[in-house]
DNA sequence: ATGGTAGAAATTCTA
């Protein structure tokens, strides 16, 4: 089974390069985000009669995910228990949807943005994330998957440089230590080993060009998710502008390879 | 410290 995350930045005006990108690498289920879009703005006719399924979320023209497949959609969930405004459909934060595609469960995340340090946006961040780890705890006994928008670079290593970036969000040792506990809890980030190389490079000053980007997409899978993990790869020419008669998302799309349970 | 680009929506907000 193949699966992938995108933050697409507008589902509408990208529907064509979905559709294409889901065709040329033969993908069983795509995650996105940045719909930007809400539920009744999306029949995505296009994708059911191609024989695809598809739910999504969204409540304002900013936020929004989705999720695609082929292999079926089953159990599908808004949020999750314990996040701010859970069970509230008039909550604008709910940045979590969560089928079963295929026999894993998979949520496709678009993690609060956090804005600066110092913005109520950035508490908000990071309480989101200590409340999605605690709700995950309880699916690390099932395949699932977590993917999509981290917004957070967990390593140096993950950022054009590093020097820019003081005192601004993704980089800071707070956001830094939530991803990680992550990893102490029993996540296995499954990408980056495979997948070498930024996944986000912002539209000003040319920045894809000349690879001045941030790694902050990941997959994180369950042990059991992880241990069906054969490849991974960053589509880095969807991000090309140089490439194709429309303007890209300013993410890549990350794929990742499943072995048959 | 600022501004650069893109999308959605409607004069500004978000990223």
């Amino acid at each position: 089974m193949r699966i992938a995350t995108w933050n697409v930045n507008s589902l509408r005006s990208r529907i064509d390069r979905v559709e294409a990108f889901l065709e040329r690498h033969d993908i069983d289920v795509l995650a996105l985000q940045e719909t930007k879009a809400r539920e009744e703005q999306l029949p995505l006719m296009g994708l059911q009669a191609r024989g695809y399924d598809v739910a999504a979320h969204g409540l304002n023209q900013w936020n929004g995910v989705a999720l695609i497949s082929r292999v079926g959609l089953e159990d599908v969930a808004v949020g999750f228990p314990g996040q701010p405004g859970w069970g509230d459909p008039t909550e604008t934060e709910a940045r979590a949807l969560g089928a079963t595609c295929g026999g894993v469960r998979i949520w496709s995340l678009y993690v609060p943005n956090g804005r600066k340090p110092d913005d109520p946006h950035y508490a908000y961040k990071l309480d989101w994330l200590t409340r999605l780890q605690t709700a995950a705890a309880d699916w690390l006994d099932q395949p699932t998957a977590l993917v999509g928008d981290w917004n957070i670079c967990p390593t140096d290593d993950d950022v054009f440089d590093v020097a820019q970036f003081r005192n601004s969000t993704h980089v800071t040792p707070a956001e830094r230590a939530a991803f990680q506990a992550f990893l102490d809890g029993g996540w296995h980030e499954v990408t980056r080993a495979h997948a070498p190389g930024y996944t986000y490079w912002d539209y000003y000053r040319q920045r894809f060009e000349r690879d001045r980007g941030l790694k902050i997409d990941f997959v994180l899978g369950s042990p059991a998710l992880a241990a069906r993990v054969t490849t991974a790869f960053i589509d880095r020419d969807e991000r090309d502008p140089s490439l194709g008669s429309t303007s890209p998302s300013d993410h890549a799309p990350v794929v990742v390879d499943l072995a048959d349970a």
